[in-house]
RNA sequence: GGCUGGAUGGCAGAGUGGUUAUGCAGCGGACUGCAACUCCGUGUACGCCGGUUCGAUUCCGACUCCAGCCUCCA
């Protein structure tokens, strides 16, 4: 198995520290506003990683932070009037909602900002002592970044190529302009938190570093987040991290593609993004699921109403291959059809080749429907497979009639009854030969994207994918 | 200006030094009362210019364009 490593920027194979076990951590939500699409590529990306490292047999510690103390958490509490803890924990609440909905697995671990500014002062106070860092007079702390030799490692940025300070003013109590906080001094009522260098609260970089070691140790195999934050985010966390223990921090780093709308990043700072809910409230959750999976995870993907329709469309097909076939894990040969298996597991080895592996998922289908048609005793250990892998990527768990008929947000605009009522009254024009009358019903139900299906079984229906 | 990526058939999107990605759409056929679904068949796509090679979309170099980071952002 190999996985591209952003610090290399190549592909390498992967050997986790301790063999079968996986020691993984993402940053996760600052938690001041709905998750966007943005996030939900990140979650998605790693919900996959970490179900596919499972299948494989791993044990995977996932650790994946909440940052409930910062800026923008203080501003909107203000501003909506509530304090900071009805604010974060609303939006925890409503994260959790939205994960559930896209079939995210809960991380193993979700450690919060304000429940570790214990460990994180005692890092700060470690970099202190090594130099590393300095108390300013305005009672902030500071990183001195000229000191950690290794910095722009990741970024492959040299100090003097950077333009600090080129569009942000430069703070007069910073020693140089490159220095990033790492403790902030509480203006006056301000949440705070006592500490050596007075009541404050955490800058966000340390933040990262003092949970991720807490919860997986100084060194762990696999970091993660969305691409913008290999700088300065991740390289502030090497050198903090690398600076206090002075071992490697992180083995593989990997980073999600961006989501762009009209070829444009999708952000909270440009104000085009699309939050979750919102898109959810439209869509249903696994087909925005399907379109996060259709790409690369590294890739960039552009948001659009046609992307969905298509990412419908293609879930179409692999439930109308599942649809009336009684196929479950324990209908799986595990020994049979181990071309599909083989397929997916190459792809999904080679840096979590999710499209390469739905090519491999396209095929079973169509051998399952091929068996429907004529070995139907063939299509359950068939359905049974498809259902499986599907599953390794969070896809294809609904009933495939429910998907098919079209569920909550996607329902028809008649009631299924009615539907059932005119497919009996166009039965009946068929039977009497009138089909004059049998298409003009069955044209009625297609206005209001209600498609039928006859077969010798009888007539079923299912909606357009629009 | 520095650093990252990217440019694939009508669209989406993988991949490869010489042989099929895959899905949607299109076209032909089977099935069907007609359809839908399904199945079968069907497309000399790889930004531009050079180089390496028996052979390059795939490797190397230049160029053009696009996106991201260098400021809080997933």
């Amino acid at each position: 198995m190999q996985i591209y490593n952003t610090l290399t920027r190549r592909k390498e194979p992967f050997t986790p520290l301790e063999a079968g076990k996986v020691s993984m951590y993402v940053c996760g939500m600052t938690v001041y506003d709905y998750c966007h699409l943005g996030h939900a590529r990140v979650m998605v990306a790693f919900d996959v990683i970490t179900r596919y490292l499972r299948e494989r047999g791993y044990d995977v510690n996932y650790v994946r932070n909440i940052t409930d103390i910062d800026d923008k958490i203080l501003k909107r509490a203000d501003e909506n009037d509530e304090t900071i803890t009805a604010l974060t924990e609303r939006m925890i609440a409503a994260m959790h909602e939205d994960e559930a909905r896209l079939n995210v697995l809960p991380p193993s671990h979700e450690p919060r900002a304000t429940g570790h500014v214990g460990d994180i002062i005692a890092m700060i106070e470690t970099l202190v002592e090594k130099g590393y860092a300095y108390p300013a007079d305005n009672g902030d702390v500071y990183y001195r970044v000229r000191r950690f030799a290794d910095y722009g490692k990741l970024n492959n940025r040299q100090l003097d190529d950077m333009r600090a300070g080129a569009r942000v003013g430069v703070d007069v109590h910073k020693e140089d302009p490159l220095d990033f906080v790492l403790w902030k001094a509480a203006k006056p009522g301000e949440a705070s938190w006592p500490s050596p260098w007075g009541d404050g609260r955490p800058g966000w970089h340390i933040e990262c570093s003092a949970m991720s070691t807490c919860c997986l140790g100084e060194t762990f195999d696999i970091h993660g987040g969305g691409p913008d934050l290999t700088f300065p985010h991740h390289e502030n966390e090497i050198a903090q991290s690398e600076a206090a223990t002075g071992k490697t921090y992180v083995n593989t780093w990997m980073h999600a593609g961006a989501v762009r709308v009209d070829q444009e990043k999708m952000s909270k700072s440009l104000g085009n993004f699309f939050t979750i809910r919102e898109v959810l409230a439209e869509h249903d959750p696994e087909v925005v699921r399907y379109l996060l999976v259709a790409s690369h995870y590294r890739s960039a993907i552009n948001y659009s109403l046609d992307s969905l329709v298509e990412a419908r469309k293609s879930l179409t097909r692999f439930y109308t291959a599942l649809d009336g076939v009684n196929g479950d894990d324990s209908a799986m040969d595990t020994k049979a059809s181990t071309a599909h298996r083989e397929r997916f597991t190459a792809a999904m080895d080679d840096d979590f080749n999710t499209p390469d592996a739905l090519a491999a998922l396209f095929d079973l289908a169509r051998d399952l429907n091929r068996a429907k048609q004529e070995a139907p005793e063939k299509a359950a250990p068939l359905a049974g497979e498809l259902k499986h892998l599907g599953g390794v990527l969070g896809l294809l768990q609904q009933a495939p009639d429910v998907f098919l008929k079209g569920t909550q947000q996607h329902a028809p605009a008649i009631s299924e009854l009615a539907i059932e009522a005119k497919i009996a009254e166009r039965q009946a024009a068929k039977a009497n030969k009138d089909f004059a009358q049998a298409d003009a019903i069955r044209d009625e139900l297609a206005a209001q994207g209600i498609i039928l299906k006859d077969s010798r079984e009888g007539t079923t229906w299912v909606i357009e994918s629009v």
